[in-house]
DNA sequence: CGACAGGTTGACGTTAACGTCAACGGCAGA
DNA sequence: TCTGCCGTTGACGTTAACGTCAACCTGTCG
């Protein structure tokens, strides 16, 4: 359980370069301090990046993931504000839905492409 | 129920220009047959195109989708061709598996994110 | 006949998300 | 002191997935 990591630890980690590191940074995604020169991350920062990564898996765009790790430390804004964190949270849920409907219908259609491919081999073998 | 599409038919459907449909067509992923210069299209292949719409929405590339559509015209090969078709539905399965943990995870996360927004608001107007 | 909506093929432009490379600084070990 | 290793900042290159535009054909409506 480090409380700190350098940049080599993070992209070991996570199986990412550096350069890939750097660049969310240079987007805004992640802030890192600095000790003299070089970037040195707290566990907030790590799990920023977790976030970030967990967006791409689900195919969001940069701006989507940097849109969601501003839900997770609000700006304590004014309710005109969180009125509109609340729509964009709300229209991040209703992506995961058709996601997940996605999901579920191409999981049955593998689900048969498997048996059909079974059944192929069985018969190439009889 | 038609039993052929234009391209700006499907192009309306499914709300994408006609030069993407193009698009995925110079790359291999659509085969429309020809009425003199035009192009028209089968149920299948509007299939394929639904399929590689899917994709998207998941993240996929157009190499993953085409892999995807190549299930469900299995070319008859040997067991050899069978079974790394196998293994490549087992692993878009693994894909989407993954897929679905990780939105199982953001939905908890955004649902939190929800409730400490709406909480936010009610103290605002106390 | 004219024009107008739909189709076609190139060819080039664009954006996101990095990769690659050069040139440099700092520090630990032999 | 020299050799690596890790880090840094630009700057430019690259790939996927289209958008944009020009130049053209083709059927049809008034």
């Amino acid at each position: 359980m480090a409380t700190e990591y350098s940049i080599s630890d993070l992209a070991a980690e996570f199986d990412i370069t550096t350069r890939t590191i750097r660049f969310y940074e240079e987007k805004g995604l992640l802030a890192p301090q600095r000790s003299g020169n070089s970037r040195i991350y707290t566990p907030a920062e790590r799990t920023k990046l977790k976030l970030i990564l967990r967006g791409k898996r689900l195919g969001f765009t940069l701006e989507e993931s940097r849109s969601i790790i501003e839900m997770y430390d609000p700006e304590h804004g004014n309710t005109d504000q969180l009125q509109s964190l609340l729509a964009k949270i709300r229209e991040k849920q209703a992506h995961l839905e058709q996601q997940l409907h996605d999901i579920e219908v191409m999981m049955v259609d593998l689900g048969e492409a498997e048996k059909n491919c079974l059944d192929a081999i069985a018969a190439e073998e009889a």
